[in-house]
DNA sequence: GCTCATACTTTACGGCATAAAGAATCATCC
DNA sequence: GGATGATTCTTTATGCCGTAAAGTATGAGC
């Protein structure tokens, strides 16, 4: 079971997330660690270990106890607000439009799904009353920038920035949880797959007639790469092929009025 | 913090969403309880709690222990992949195709949206699962009867059903999110959001200027429907422009090759 | 050299899922 | 009809978790 997290208290998320951190002359043992320490710690942990990660294992990775981390953050959901904005200053802020936005467009959307696969755990963080911090905004404002050009009107674009958003996570988040299933019991993909549709068939053998049109679909397959592992070559071409239709809806709304 | 669980042992959980329970004579005290009645239980709690609901409460709820549960549902997670396809059974399996497939999905999109308001807990459980449901499997073949109808290739339609899937779920994940966290802290969204974008504009004032094509965005608002909270009333314009672009994209895909 | 804020550890609490063991129930066989 | 043993359910216990509270060591400023 992973856990589900983010939305510390905002006040004191925001002050972390903006303010920068002023070094001033105090009385005290000097401090070992520092919010930036911790934060990174943080991002390796869940890197490997998934949201469920421990405020024990971020102590132990600096070589503290998990209170010493008290004294620097709030709480593991402030903690967790300052490495999903930490995470995101990977990403890139600006696209050329030198061929229009379309592929910028489609840069952007593949830039962020790769930035899920190195951290599946951002895709934990809750997206409602986000905590904005500077960087996500920067992300936010790259691909707005690059769907201004379009000339459509800002509510249609909100909408527009809200549909990719939600396309590019929903598929990012197939992949993570998949892998992360298969990770976590050591099978390959493949394996993993092909044993629950034989529980599946075992069980009920009718499936392809009691649900033709999905059989049709499901059957409709494009040549394999074998360089992937199965479920991810259904996940990229899902990927591709969906990123395609919305994109072509938005140039509908462009070229229509 | 809330818990984002789904994916216990497939082939539990395949048997008992599969399997008619088949009652036999047996020694020993009559059960008191049944599989149908704790996932019922189960809803019930998750409908008012959140994924964050525990056994205790689920055996609470029915006048037993935590433990009784477990001679019924070999763990939570199979319980949660259980109660996931038991409340997919609310969603209608077909919809009339008299104008076309437009409407249908439109219809189709807006009853997810309305069910995954009514189980926000729903949006917690693992999307790449590959514990198919009876119920799950009937929902997605709902949606993949109407687009056939559109004559494109199968695996064009994967993708298309994708994208379609991801979009509702994350439009409604936000809704679910901002109720969710406005029901804990106890403030209204309208409050919660002021007194976030506050602390922002303290900190940083020159936002606007620093993300000025995201102000342009933000800026750009329609009339404020009253009877809504304040957050619900972009989520919904959202959702409707998001889905006609993605619409219009897939009407461009039948129209031209 | 004393004061006292600070960094960090230790211990403890209440919550969770669930393993293990025990108590109660009741169809079946002798 | 009484013993057997499978079955339901409770009790107790284990080992996680986040974090509150209290204790110890450090070092700047008076």
């Amino acid at each position: 079971m992973v856990v589900y997290a983010g939305q510390g208290d905002p006040r004191r998320s925001i002050e972390l997330l903006w303010r920068g951190t002023v070094a001033e002359k105090r009385p005290g043992p000097k401090p070992g660690l520092s919010v930036d320490a911790i934060v990174d710690a943080g991002i390796a942990v869940a890197d490997e270990q998934g949201m469920a990660f421990s405020m024990r294992a971020v102590g132990e990775r600096l070589g503290r106890t998990a209170m010493a981390l008290y004294t620097y953050v709030p709480g593991k959901n402030e903690l967790v607000d300052l490495m999903y904005d930490r995470t995101m200053a990977e990403l890139p802020t600006s696209y050329p439009l030198d061929d229009g936005w379309r592929p910028a467009v489609t840069r952007w959307a593949h830039d962020m799904w790769e930035f899920y696969g190195r951290h599946p755990w951002v895709l934990q963080v809750s997206q409602a009353r986000p905590v904005l911090g500077p960087h996500e905004f920067a992300v936010v404002e790259a691909l707005a920038r690059i769907l201004v050009t379009t000339g459509l009107p800002g509510r249609q674009l909100r909408g527009i920035v809200g549909a990719i958003n939600y396309f590019v996570r929903g598929a990012a988040q197939t992949v993570a949880e998949a892998r992360a299933a298969g990770g976590a019991t050591g099978e390959a993909d493949e394996e993993w797959w092909y044993a629950r549709s034989a529980v599946l068939m075992e069980i009920e053998p009718d499936l392809a007639k009691k649900f033709p049109v999905l059989h049709l679909l499901e059957s409709d397959r494009e040549p394999v790469d074998p360089e992937l592992p199965y479920l991810e070559n259904d996940a990229v071409e899902n990927f591709r092929n969906g990123l395609r239709v919305l994109l072509d809806g938005i140039e509908g709304a462009v070229a229509k009025p």
